[in-house]
DNA sequence: ATTTATTTTTAGACAAAACTAAATATTTTT
DNA sequence: AAAAATATTTAGTTTTGTCTAAAAATAAAT
C-alpha cells in the first residue's frame, strides 16, 4: 500500500525528471511546497520502500517499480482531466486541482472503465499524453516550444509547459486553443517577441508565453 | 477545512441517528471499526469545531452544521455511486468502497455539474434518496421492511437495509431489483420466511433477506 | 587552495489519528 | 441496594508526515 503523500512525491520525481535536470532535494522542496528537510526523510522512505533511488547528496530518481506508479498517477490524473472537461464542461483551467485530488483515488477497475467511457483519449485538454493501460506514453510527435520554432514553418499549437490557470486563461483569451496552426513571421529583436499568424490573422505575444507554448512540427 | 476523517464520523453519526436509536460512543466504534478510545477522542474535536453536541457517557447526536456536513456527504456518495453504475457500468455491489472515496473529493462546482450530468437523480443505486443541493432529503413514499407487510398486500422494492456486496449479489440472483412489484403470499409460522410473488412467479426468502428489504407501500 | 555560499542532512519537536491498558461511570442483574 | 457486567473515558504510546534549527557536505568564488 501507499498513501497519497507517496504518490506526490513520486509524481513529482517523475516531473522533475522528465522537464529538468533532475530531482535534487531542493527541486524537489520547491516543486512541492515543502522544505528540504522533509524530501529527504521521505525519499529515504521511498528508497527502503523500492520505488527510488536515494543516495545521500546526490538527489533521487524512480527505479522501474516506482515509474511505473508514478506513470499511473499521471495516468489518472490527465484521464479525470479530459472527464472534467469533456463530460462535466470544466474550462482546461479549472480542472487542475480536481484532478490532483481524483488521482489518488485506488481502483484500477475504475480507472479501465473511465478510460473506455472517454473513448480511450491519447491526448488531456491541455495537449499531455495519456499513459495507456501498461504505463507507457507513446507520443510520436516532435515536440518544440514555440520560442524556438524558426521563421515561416507551420506548427500545430499541442500543449503548454506548465498549466498554470493565468497561462491558460491568456490563451483561451487569445484563442490560441490546442490543434491550432501557427506560423511564425517575425522574432524582434529587441524583446525577441513573436508576431505569428493564426487563422489568416497576426498577433503578437511575447517571449514569456512562446516560452510555455508547446507546438508539434512534424 | 475538514479531513476527511472527520467527514467519516460526522457520516457515522448521520446514520446511527437515522437508522438506530442513536450515535453511542460504543456503536460509532463498532460502525466504524475503530476502538472506542478513538471515538471518544474525536467527538470532542467534533465538539470543539462546533458540528457535534457531546455530552460525556452520553453520545453524540450532530447539529445543524453538522448536519449540513453530514448530509454534503451523503450527497456526493450516492451520485457517485450513480455515476458508477450508470455511466461506467459497474454493478450495483461494486461501487460502494470506490464512492467511499469519491465522496472525499472537496470541489462544490464538480457535485453540481456531476449532479446535472447524470441528469438529477432522485435516488440512487441502492434506491437511496440522493439530498438535493439544499441537504435536503425530499422522499415522500412510505417505506416499511418487506418483512413487515401483511399478506396480499403490493409493494415495490425501492432500496436495501445495508449494502453489503453479499446482499446485493443475493438479490441480483433471485431478480429482486429496484421497481420490482411483489405481493407477500404467505408468512411460514415456523421460521418467519415469507413466500412472495414477483413477475408472476412464486419465491420464498428468509426473514433475514425481508428485514434488509425496503419496499414502498404507498 | 582557501574561503564563502549553497545545498543537504541530522536531530529534535509537533499535530493528527489511531492504538492499548487501566481507571471510572453507567447500566443491568440478582 | 449491592454486585456484576458493560460502556466510556483517561493516560500514555505509536505512526505518519510535516516543521525548525543546527550541523555537515558539496559547490562556487576569490
Amino acid at each position: 500500500m501507499r498513501t497519497s503523500s507517496e504518490e506526490d512525491y513520486l509524481k513529482a520525481i517523475y516531473a522533475l525528471s522528465i522537464n529538468d535536470k533532475g530531482a535534487s532535494t531542493n527541486a524537489l522542496a520547491n516543486h512541492l511546497n515543502m522544505k528540504a528537510s522533509s524530501i529527504t526523510d521521505m525519499l529515504k522512505k521511498l528508497s527502503e520502500k523500492g520505488w527510488v533511488n536515494y543516495e545521500k547528496y546526490k538527489g533521487a530518481s524512480l527505479n522501474i517499480d516506482g515509474e511505473v506508479i508514478a506513470l499511473s498517477i499521471v495516468r489518472k490524473h490527465r484521464l479525470w482531466e479530459t472527464f472534467l472537461v469533456k463530460k462535466l464542461n470544466f474550462k482546461w483551467d479549472e480542472v487542475h486541482e480536481i484532478a490532483e485530488q481524483l488521482e489518488h483515488i485506488k481502483s484500477t477497475e475504475l480507472v479501465e472503465r473511465l478510460d473506455d467511457f472517454l473513448g480511450n483519449p491519447e491526448f488531456d485538454p491541455h495537449g499531455d499524453p495519456i499513459p495507456n493501460k501498461d504505463h507507457e506514453i507513446t507520443d510520436s510527435r516532435k515536440r518544440s516550444y514555440l520560442s524556438e520554432i524558426e521563421i515561416n514553418k507551420d506548427v500545430i499549437i499541442i500543449g503548454v509547459k506548465d498549466s498554470s490557470a493565468q497561462l491558460l486563461q491568456y490563451l483561451e483569451k487569445e484563442n490560441m486553443i490546442l490543434g491550432k496552426n501557427i506560423t511564425v513571421l517575425e522574432i524582434h529583436d529587441f524583446d525577441k517577441s513573436l508576431r505569428i499568424s493564426m487563422n489568416s490573422k497576426e498577433l503578437n505575444i511575447s517571449e514569456r508565453v512562446a516560452q510555455n507554448v508547446l507546438v508539434q512540427t512534424n
